[in-house]
Parts: C-alpha cells; sequence; structure tokens
DNA sequence: CGTACTTTTGAATCGCATCAAATCTGGTGG
DNA sequence: CCACCAGATTTGATGCGATTCAAAAGTACG
C-alpha cells in the first residue's frame, strides 16, 4: 500500500504540505527497533504513520522510563531547537515512520500558514501533556496517581489502554507489582471498573443507578 | 523607569517585535499575586519581564506542584493553542509582566520570521526542559533526583538555587522534610557541597587533588 | 512445544510521608 | 530598637506504602 494515501488519511497528517511530503523519507520498522539514541545527531523530524514510537531514557539501574508515546503524528519536535537528540527513540511494535529532514521542515512552516498553526498546536499540546504527566508524578501514592491519568488521559472517566500494564506503569512511575495490586485494590472497594484494557472510573456512589 | 527599555535590554525579549511590543499591556505584580486560574478562558500570552512567575497546581490535600518557573521570558505558551488556562499562574515575588493579545502574537509569528524561530526555539526548550523533569520525578529515591537536578539544571555539577529550599522540594516532588535530611546525609558522605545557595555535585574522587 | 514475556501473588525491607515541635529568619509596626 | 509574627529551616518519632526479591501461572509467538 501507497504510505502517501496513509498519510491523506489520517487528519492529523493532511496538513502536512505536498512540497514537504515529497522529500520525506519513508521507513519501515519492527518492533524493538531503535531509530535514534542520546547524544545522535539530528536526522530532523520524525512522525508516526503506523505503530507505536516510544521517547525513553534509561535510569541508571536500567529502569526504563518513558517520556512519549507516540501513535500517529509526529515526535522529537524538540529537534527543531538543538543540535542531538535529548533521549532515546524505540518502536513498541511494527510500523512506519516518516523522516523530515529539518531544514525543509522549517522551510515548510515559514511557506505554508495552516501548517504553521498546525504545528504550533501540537506543540501547545505536547506541552499540556508533559505537564500533566509533571503533575501526576508529583503525586504520591500510586493510587492517585491511577485516577489522575483516567481523569486526564481518558474521556468521562473511562481510558482505553494501548499499552501493557507494565508500560503502564512505567508511564505513571511505579513499579509493576505496585500497579497491579493498586488496581486490584480500587477494584475492590469499587473505585474502578477493571474489563481488559477498558478502566472505567467508579461512579459517585449513590446518585446514579444502572437501570 | 521605561519598561521598553528593560526588554531591550534582555537579550531573550529582544527579538519581540516592535508592533507586538506596542499593543503589549504592562503589568506590575506583587509577591503572591495571582495572575490567572486553571479554567480561566485565555487573555493571551504572557512574559516575565522582571521577578519570577509559577505555573502551579494544587493537589486535592493542598500541596502545591509547581509545573514551571519563569525568571524573564514567556509563559503560558500553551494557550496560543487552547481556549482556558490549565493551570494557575501566581507571583513568587515581585516584578513585571507583559501580556501579548493572542491574535496579536499569532500575527507577530506570521510577519517576522526572526521572531517565529525564537517562538520555535523557545518551546522546544521548554519541552526539553519538561521532559528532564518527567524523568527526574521517575527516579525514586531523594537522592537521585537532587542529583539528577544538578546535573540538568546546573553546570558542570554546581546549580545555584533561585528559589528557597521548600520550593525546590516542591519541583523535586518531594516534601522539605525529605530534602532536609537527604542533603545533609548528601553532604555527609561528600556526595554534595553546600554554600549557601551553590550545591556543588562533588568531585569523581581521586582525579581531582585540591592542591 | 518450548521460549520469552507479561501477569499475578507473596514476604521482607526500607525510604519517604506524616505529624510534631523547636529554632531561626526576615519583615512589620509599635 | 524591640516585640512580634509569618514563614522557612531543622530535627525527631512513627507508620504506611512502595520497592525489592522471589516465584508461579498465564499468554503470545515461532
Amino acid at each position: 500500500m501507497d504510505w502517501r494515501s496513509l498519510i491523506a488519511s489520517q487528519p492529523a497528517l493532511a496538513v502536512i504540505p505536498s512540497k514537504l511530503c515529497a522529500v520525506a523519507e519513508h521507513r519501515d520498522i519492527e518492533a524493538g527497533e531503535t531509530l535514534f539514541r542520546l547524544g545522535d545527531p539530528l536526522q530532523g523530524v520524525f512522525c508516526v504513520v503506523a505503530g507505536e514510537v516510544r521517547l525513553i531514557r534509561r535510569a541508571r539501574n536500567g529502569a526504563e522510563i518513558i517520556l512519549q508515546r507516540s501513535r500517529g503524528g509526529f515526535f522529537a519536535e524538540a529537534s527543531l531547537g538543538t543540535k542531538a537528540y535529548h533521549c532515546d527513540a524505540v518502536a513498541a511494535e511494527a510500523g512506519a515512520v516518516l523522516r523530515f529532514p529539518a531544514r525543509d521542515f522549517r522551510a515548510a512552516l515559514d511557506e505554508d500558514v495552516k501548517f504553521r498553526d498546525a504545528w504550533m498546536t501540537h506543540l501547545a499540546r505536547e506541552v499540556r501533556k508533559l505537564r500533566a504527566q509533571c503533575e501526576r508524578l508529583s503525586l504520591k501514592s500510586a493510587a492517585q496517581r491511577i485516577v489522575h491519568y483516567i481523569d486526564s488521559e481518558g474521556t468521562d472517566g473511562v481510558a482505553i489502554l494501548t499499552e501493557s500494564r507494565k508500560a503502564w506503569a512505567a508511564e505513571l512511575g511505579l513499579t509493576h507489582e505496585a500497579l497491579y495490586r493498586t488496581l486490584r485494590r480500587l477494584q475492590a472497594d469499587g473505585t474502578l471498573r477493571i474489563d481488559a484494557n477498558r478502566i472505567t472510573l467508579g461512579q459517585p456512589q449513590g446518585s446514579v443507578h444502572p437501570r
């Protein structure tokens, strides 16, 4: 399948000027593949067309810290302001990415107002997401972080997980054991309802009657 | 004193187009004053001319979470992509801010290439700073967070604090008691040297001899 | 069908939060 | 200048909760 039609089908990517698309390098990736590493010289801005890419850092003890998960859309935005990547990029599952040379990307931003607006909006959203994560990581208990996650990442108290619990634990800054145990406890006391990857925040009890 | 000359004297603000400066609203602020609150409708982009402004959120238990500290330069950048502020802005000390209406700010970005580049760089730096903070908050021990802070915020293993320890503790996601105790322990075992607000990371022992 | 990984549970430990309280600090007003 | 106050700094004691280490069971994939 032609990847250009894939792009056109994704609203978030439709704003990419055709001129910029023309110089993009398409690349298929397999699960576990590393796109770039901390310290690598910049190769430009990336964009996930299919699959999931994660920006990660590794703590001294080897624990993996997830800085960003990207399923469709740009990542490595911070590249436009520096000389080297400041984290690793690893594919969480098989998929495909586009790479835009920084020079062409800048030129496109200069020329295309719509594209520039979309880019600004994208950056603003990224900043907000990161702030939310900082806020979440500042919470001291596992239960609070879980509820905060559903509140801010989910819709109407319902979050659909797109990652393993182990990866979720890493994103929440917890060990997977702590996450499992806390989930069970929250489900037991009625705070949460868990159906596979669908996590529902319990209704404020009493006011809502089933049926 | 004329605030326009203040701006001209700060390199980071010199890139602001004069046309945009002309429509800016200048406002003196005193310590503790709130500029806007979570949920307030957008008033535009702000810029700190003097003093320090903090973006904060409050946890349910009243604990203060510091999302960003701004001493000179723009803040509330995420505003350009949303309808309402997503956190509180409070002055940490007396100072002054400028407010740029969103419409004029966008227009300036459209017209002035230099300003746009500076803005992109600013956003990229913000993203990197937030990622660093997420990484730091993912560390599980107080000592690791402190060392990470000095590594990433300081220069050559030396960090100059511009805030109280209590505020620093909040930024590190710790209670102030934990911070005090850990600082003392790290100083005792030679990992750190502390001179008032100057915190020095201990040399990798052996290679460097004082005289 | 075996291997690698996730999910799940258990037990022990340790570090941080919490509550308390004393001291120190800078700033205000009498 | 001193009394006073609010806030930051510092130390202590205690308990909880998350980490850590361990191991079993489940699951996906070739």
